[in-house]
DNA sequence: GAGCACTGC
């Protein structure tokens, strides 16, 4: 690349005016004004460096804290790189920048196209799901981890990018975690690649031993000192020493926002209510999470009235996705709600757990983003020191793995055990998943993809759910699987508001309730959504999330594309035939069941082979307690719930899945002995 | 008779 070459092409002009190489224009006011801001950012006192140690490496580790213009700045450094190289060589090139976000690609992205003085979606676009906004023209395009891994099913050598940035490495999604390993198998083979790894704080040691070789180069922040102040004496309750706290600021400190960080919705609005309680209208107290509707979510940007202190109470929301402006004093529980996956019984749970040191550094760094500001810690110095680990458990250790091992598998990965993970999750969790996709028919028993594990690598969801849509033709109801998918991928559909029209909530559900369960409700309120021509006011008088149906109504395109590329057959039965919700139960159980509990002679639900005891969640619509049920989810919380549970038939099960309910490698159980009954039934009934 | 930290395809 000929770096030193950049300056003098900059230097086309028209009347002694710039012009914009990527469009031929004269460059805008708006453009230098830009520019000015832009020179002042800390990653442009290293830009030199950085493009040296690019040129001179296939893959750089770049270290930036908050405020140093990494995310906008490194990919424009990267193009004019490229650029340059590329007027040599006409082939078509792409820069390309990953974001665990879609909103931060989508804004990232604009803003990047604001400063190089370009059209977004023309030399400067982004990706994500349900939305491509880039052209034949685009050179650098801002994607979500994710759909780059999409990118990768197709195009495993990814040739068309040149440089690949992964923002937010830090994060470590599963996402993320997988291009690690992939990208450096696909540098092997294109030695004209490069990766560009960022991220903020880092295990730099992880990360160079990991990409060994790799040149790491730091760049300061530009953040305000934060005072960090912790507790003397262990806390026993939290809850209380955080509302206690912001008592005390808001009595002893300065003028300047408060932000506390709890753990859920609950607990969040219980302390809200505290601190009205206590400070009344003083301060003004707002609460975020990520399941407020946007409206409210927007109340945490709006100036106080009269300069009133704001206080804002929030989940772990405002440490990655959510920046707010003005905050001089941060409150830290130490806590939050994380997720944890247990591969024996193959539960996902939420439980509130201890952050990570790394995690308490990105809470504190929030007070310092205006002026400098104070962290209170809720917790010893010693407890940080000692108790805490330094960095969160990456994902793909507290995760299922059955999706990403089919995705691996569909991206050419036969070997896992030797996949290249930088931590490599429990041999117990891939052989779960292993095995879940032998069941499902996804991989055969030598562990290849099958015909019918390619289609369902191609749908952007669960393994389950994925094979449920492509047997649906199968049980003429593709239609309504359909439904039901779209409308278990997104958020609950049933708004229940707190106090007097509560009860008007739940008879607002019970007039969508289906007699058989849950999954057919949902398919009743989507069909009733449609009827009423996706009516905002209809969804407001029913107690049903716009939102939420809207977004369904989205899923449910995606996947019906994805069903007609394959030739899937979109049918349903006719509505009168007696049939119509057997099929789709049945339908249901084809993917489902795995996800099976038995009624036993107690009136307790127990799931079938691991023989848990299991509780109809609340929310549930059936009012008798079939003996077998489906379910869609196991939650952990005060009891086991199985939540969104349909009522199937028993002689369903020896059907549709014979090989998982083959009785000789079944643990000895009341369900086993049911189950042996049936079979029985069905060879007296044979032989007659 | 209870809940949903947060993302993403």
């Amino acid at each position: 690349m000929e770096v030193a070459s950049i300056p003098a092409k900059k230097k086309a002009k028209t009347n002694g005016m710039v012009v914009n190489k990527w469009t031929g224009k004269v460059y805008s006011r708006r453009y230098h004004e830009i520019l000015e801001k832009r020179r002042s950012l800390p990653v442009w006192f290293q830009k030199d460096e950085f493009l040296q140690t690019l040129r001179n490496n296939q893959t750089v580790i770049l270290v930036g804290e908050t405020g140093s213009g990494k995310t906008t700045q490194i990919p424009q450094f990267v193009l004019e790189a490229v650029h340059v190289e590329a007027e040599k060589n006409p082939r078509k090139w792409l820069v390309g920048c990953t974001q665990p976000r879609r909103v931060a690609a989508m804004s990232v992205a604009n803003r990047v196209a604001e400063e190089m003085d370009v059209s977004i979606g023309e030399e400067v676009g982004y990706t994500v799901r349900f939305e491509d906004c880039t052209s034949s023209r685009t050179v650098l395009k801002y994607l979500t981890d994710g759909m780059l891994l999409r990118e990768a099913m197709t195009d495993p050598l990814l040739q068309r990018y040149k440089v690949i940035v992964l923002d937010e490495a830090h994060e470590r999604t599963l996402a993320t975690d997988l291009l690690f390993g992939l990208l450096k198998r696909v540098l092997r083979n294109r030695p004209d690649l490069k990766l560009v790894i960022m991220s903020a704080t880092l295990e730099a040691k992880k990360f160079l031993e990991y990409f060994s070789g790799a040149p790491l180069m730091k760049v300061p922040g530009r953040l305000h000192p934060v005072e960090i102040l912790y507790t003397q004496e262990p806390e026993r309750d939290y809850l209380e020493a955080a509302i206690r706290t912001v008592v005390q600021i808001h009595m002893f400190e300065p003028p300047g926002d408060v932000l506390v960080f709890l753990t859920g919705e609950e607990e969040i609005e219980d302390a809200c209510r505290k601190i009205v309680n206590k400070l009344g209208d003083q301060v003004n107290v707002v609460p975020l999470y990520s399941t407020l509707p946007p409206v409210m979510q927007q109340k945490i940007f709006d100036p106080s009235p009269e300069n009133r202190r704001k206080v804002v109470v929030s989940t772990n929301i405002s440490e990655t996705s959510l920046t707010i402006d003005g905050i001089v004093y941060v409150v830290d529980s130490g806590f939050a709600k994380q997720k944890i996956y247990n591969p024996s019984n193959r539960v996902e749970s939420l439980l509130v757990s201890p952050i990570s040191q790394a995690s308490a550094h990105q809470r504190a760094g929030r007070a310092g983003r205006t002026q400098p500001g104070k962290c209170f810690r809720l917790y010893t110095e010693k407890s940080f020191n000692h108790d805490l680990q330094s960095q969160t458990y990456p994902e793909i250790l507290r995760s299922n793995l059955a999706n990403t091992v089919l995705t691996l598998t569909k991206l050419g990965i036969d070997n896992l055990v030797c996949f290249d993970f930088m931590d490599p999750p429990a041999p117990q969790t891939l052989a779960r998943a292993l095995n879940d996709l032998v069941y499902l028919g996804a991989l055969d028993d030598e562990g290849n993809l099958t015909k019918e594990g390619e289609m369902m690598s191609e749908f952007p969801l669960d393994p389950q759910m994925a094979k449920m849509l492509i047997v649906s033709p199968e049980f003429n109801c593709s239609n309504e699987i359909l439904s039901v998918s779209a409308m278990l991928s997104v958020p609950n559909c049933f708004i229940r508001p707190k106090g007097e029209a509560q009860k008007e909530a739940d008879e607002a559900k019970a007039r969508f309730g289906h007699i058989d369960g849950d999954h057919l409700t949902l398919l009743n309120v989507y069909h009733a959504y449609k009827q009423n021509n996706e009516d905002m006011k209809w969804c407001y008088e029913n107690f049903i999330n716009h939102r939420a149906m809207k977004s369904a109504d989205n899923v449910r395109k995606q996947l019906m594309k994805i069903m007609s590329k394959f030739n899937l057959k979109i049918c349903s039965s006719d509505f009168n035939n007696p049939n119509y919700y057997v099929n789709i139960r049945k339908a249901l159980l084809t993917g489902y069941f795995m996800q099976v509990a038995h009624l036993d002679r107690t009136g307790r639900y127990l799931t079938a082979k691991d023989d848990q005891v299991v509780h109809l969640h609340p929310s549930c619509c059936m009012d008798h307690k079939p003996e077998w049920v489906i379910y869609n989810e196991y939650v952990l919380t005060s009891r086991n719930f199985i939540r969104t549970v349909t009522y199937i038939r028993g002689e369903w099960l020896l059907d549709v899945a014979p090989h998982y309910y083959h009785l000789p490698n079944f643990p000895n159980s009341e369900t086993k002995r049911i189950l042996e009954k049936l079979y029985n039934k069905r060879e007296r009934k044979n032989l007659e």
